[in-house]
DNA sequence: GGACACCGTTGATCGACGTCAACCACAAAA
DNA sequence: TTTTGTGGTTGACGTCGATCAACGGTGTCC
């Protein structure tokens, strides 16, 4: 009595009970019986090429995005002109949370490669998730953990130092391309060092510059976007020296 | 056949039916009928002194409160030592969602006066947010805001200079106040000159600086912590001018 | 292949804010 | 009243990161 999957515009029909980013993704947690209803729930899936945007701020607010491949950073622009990057997304992470509030998107989202996302109504979202009692709680984890993930930002460019900045992100990085099955140690940033300043509250140079020191201390292995970590405790120790900082 | 309000420890059970903070609270925009629901899902109020920590990182998480009186502050603190004050709250706003993602409490609360919430156990909530839609939706509505103003701090915190952040601290506060029925141009700050700093990613003497400095030029009259804003335009031309930052 | 962007690196200089220190204002306690 | 403590202000000086500028590397489009 199944009816036939639906062709979409885009593409194949997202399918969250085949998708083997369950374990970073909205249905972390939930039983293979909750997980076939989160097939119903989310939509087609929409690619997006590299600096093309998903959404911008300003636009009516209809669903968030869990992110299939490649990756994105949001930002918000001030009216004079300056803006500022306020996260990086990777694979299996929630894009458009700010959106809920006022029920329209307050920042931009873009893609930093050419990336694939499904789509998630949000109408259809609360409704299921007053039916659902582990996607309910597990959207509630996402949204907190944004809010967590937020304060550690607000941590880092409120006291600390340039070069502590730059060790937290490589470490975050790092960290999170692990849980994605990559190596701890070395990756390929998919940012310009213009972005991780925005990002950091630096400049490009300072950015570029600690890179430099960096790779001088034999901390990190630098060739423009490829990384290698080569001693990941000594940038550890850089965080918790209090260095004076602002 | 209504059971007697059950008397808490704390003094009288917690109504939102009653409560002349519900357009600045969690039940905002909710029907009547609803309205009275909520009146089972808070629980006890609890009072708060001035000083002390309504709930402190690492501690268990279990409810979300409602500030029925007085204010706080959010803090994180590393393990270094340095803390960040990661943002202050009034009236009728929400403290602890950051306890929801790890089901622990990732900073501390704490009064900045002598206060007194609302607390909602958040079983209950998730419960009864099944059943209510309206709930449900404002709910996820002030966990949205949360991040879309963490947004906005990582800006100023990024990319303004002292002067701004002053400024934009203030004009926020002036815009609570006005939304809680105070003037908008007169109002008295509870917190330090050093909590304002930690705030705003500065140290106390800047901060201190930057009051003096409107003074001179006319935009606020500051006398400890008793501020009255002079010149509201002034303050927000000193946000667009873009003033090379950093 | 060559030309052109774009991105990244490095150096020299400057300025905003931090640091250190002294002093002042106000409130609670003696 | 004086005392003590906490919080706020102001000045002199130092430093980290911004700014300005030149140059080098890499990829893309003719």
């Amino acid at each position: 009595m199944k009816a036939a999957v639906p062709i979409t515009v885009n593409g194949l029909k997202a399918s969250c009970s085949q998708c083997n980013l369950v374990e970073l993704c909205l249905p972390f947690g939930m039983s293979e019986h909750d997980l076939n209803r989160l097939d119903e729930l989310v939509g087609a899936r929409r690619k997006i090429k590299r600096q093309q945007s998903l959404y911008r701020a300003g636009d009516p607010f209809e669903a968030i995005y869990a992110i299939r491949a490649g990756s994105f950073k949001t930002d918000v622009l001030l009216e004079d002109g300056r803006d500022q990057v306020t996260g990086f997304q990777m694979t299996g992470e929630i894009l458009g949370l700010d959106g809920i509030s006022a029920e329209t998107h307050s920042c931009n989202a873009i893609a930093l490669e050419d990336s694939e996302v499904c789509v998630i109504p949000y109408g259809k979202l609360e409704e299921m998730s007053r039916e659902v009692e582990g996607l309910q709680h597990q959207f509630h984890k996402v949204m907190s953990r944004e809010i967590v993930r937020d304060h550690g930002v607000m941590m880092l460019l409120g006291s600390m130092r340039a070069e502590e900045r730059l060790a937290a992100f490589l470490l975050n990085m790092s960290q999170r391309f692990t849980a994605r099955g990559f190596s701890p140690a070395e990756f390929h940033l998919r940012m310009t060092r213009d972005e991780i300043g925005s990002y950091l509250g630096l400049k490009l140079e300072t950015v570029s510059r600690a890179f430099s020191r960096f790779q001088e201390d034999g901390l990190v292995s630098v060739q423009q976007k490829h990384i290698r970590i080569l001693n990941a405790s000594g940038l550890k120790r850089l965080l918790q020296h209090q260095s004076g900082g602002r």
